[in-house]
DNA sequence: TAGATTGTTAATCGATTAACAATC
DNA sequence: TAGATTGTTAATCGATTAACAATC
């Protein structure tokens, strides 16, 4: 089966949270040599109601046999293709950091056909250094770059004081998503996709746990 | 105000989600040399209802003032309270790798109050090296240390096979939390909190809005 | 005081869970 | 076929929004 818009726009965000993590549990399962599982087992592992996870998982077609469950390896190869990871993404790394540098240099991504082809920072101390086959940029390659490789996610690791100027750029040359990392919410048009990820919030709220549900 | 553990238990996770991005947007507004805020512009300004800011907020007290608004450092330092970074926390290091180093190297973390005191690694290869004024030591250290320095926080960051197991030793010891960065669950007491960072889910979230809801 | 804006209750909306008929 | 388990509708629960009286 095949997925795209028509369908997909009234989608919660609450589903698509969840998809990831039954992936993971379908490819974990896979790997164990499990070739079926009901909801309620699914459920059993994951700590989630069965209900949900038929519930989540109809939003996007039937998957399943009644009186048998679901597939293993069928359900994983289709909730990979409604994420998307049956393609293969061009990244490109903005901010050649402690954190981009890290993000570039781990495999996982890659794995899933997450492809870095370029790394960019304004610090002209870093260019030409070498990360993983690739040479950092000046800034102003940016443009041409994403333009001539076309380039689908850029990896946002600069400081939130530079992000919404980059952000601005990278939204004028084609690009579709924004990985951002900056510590800041990125204005750019609807039609550019923008996912964050703000490590200090997270654990902010691991501090908040901490305090008020720790030790009971 | 003192804030804890009697009211806390019934806060849903959506508010305590929502509580670092007031708290950063009530920061940019302190450092903007900006005394007073109502829910209204806020709301203007985070592009959330006026509404819920002001149910939000009072689920932790009253702090504004009718017909005025909120004051914008009261209201910044007292949401500080509640995630708990008016106090230190201390902090571990797990796995030593790429990301790893780079979350240590992270200067933001310290600002707010959390401190990372070791580091530890299983490859011996790792020990002794000096990362940010702290020695790579072996796992055999890490029990130990934890109890000696009183650590709060372990964070995560290692491969998912290992995962389970190091958050078994770490439950043992007296660690109150978990950052976890590996790419699995885990299964640890009650009493122990485990916020999870799982990069590479959110890059599929990425990924199947970029294929869903892209170029309208 | 009059105007503004909160704190809070009530109404709405959406997401989760339960139940069960359909069906493999 | 009988048993199991889905797909899906209905019921419940919780979260968001609207409204407004309280009050600064």
């Amino acid at each position: 089966m095949e997925y795209g818009r028509e369908f997909a726009r009234d989608i919660s965000q609450a589903v698509v949270g969840r998809l990831p993590r039954y992936f993971r549990y379908l490819g974990e399962l896979k790997d164990e040599g499990v070739t079926r599982i009901s909801s309620r087992e699914l459920s059993n592992l994951m700590h989630v109601t069965a209900s949900q996870i038929r519930q989540d998982l109809n939003q996007f077609g039937g998957f399943g046999q009644q009186g048998y469950g679901y597939n293993v390896e069928y359900l994983y190869s289709e909730i990979g293709k409604i994420l998307g990871i049956d393609e293969t993404h061009q990244l490109i790394l903005v901010g050649a950091g402690n954190l981009g540098q890290a993000l570039v240099n781990y495999m996982n991504f890659q794995r899933r056909g997450f492809l870095f082809r370029g790394i960019f920072d304004k610090n002209p101390a870093l260019y030409g250094k070498k990360i993983r086959d690739m040479e950092v940029q000046p800034m102003e390659n940016l443009e041409q770059f994403v333009r001539e490789n076309n380039i689908d996610i850029a990896v946002l690791t600069i400081p939130k004081a530079s992000a919404e100027s980059v952000a601005d750029i990278l939204s004028g040359c084609g690009i579709r998503g924004i990985w951002n990392f900056a510590h800041c919410d990125l204005n750019v048009p609807p039609h550019i996709q923008v996912e964050n990820v703000h490590l200090s919030e997270s654990l902010m709220k691991l501090s908040f746990r901490l305090k008020n549900d720790g030790s009971v």
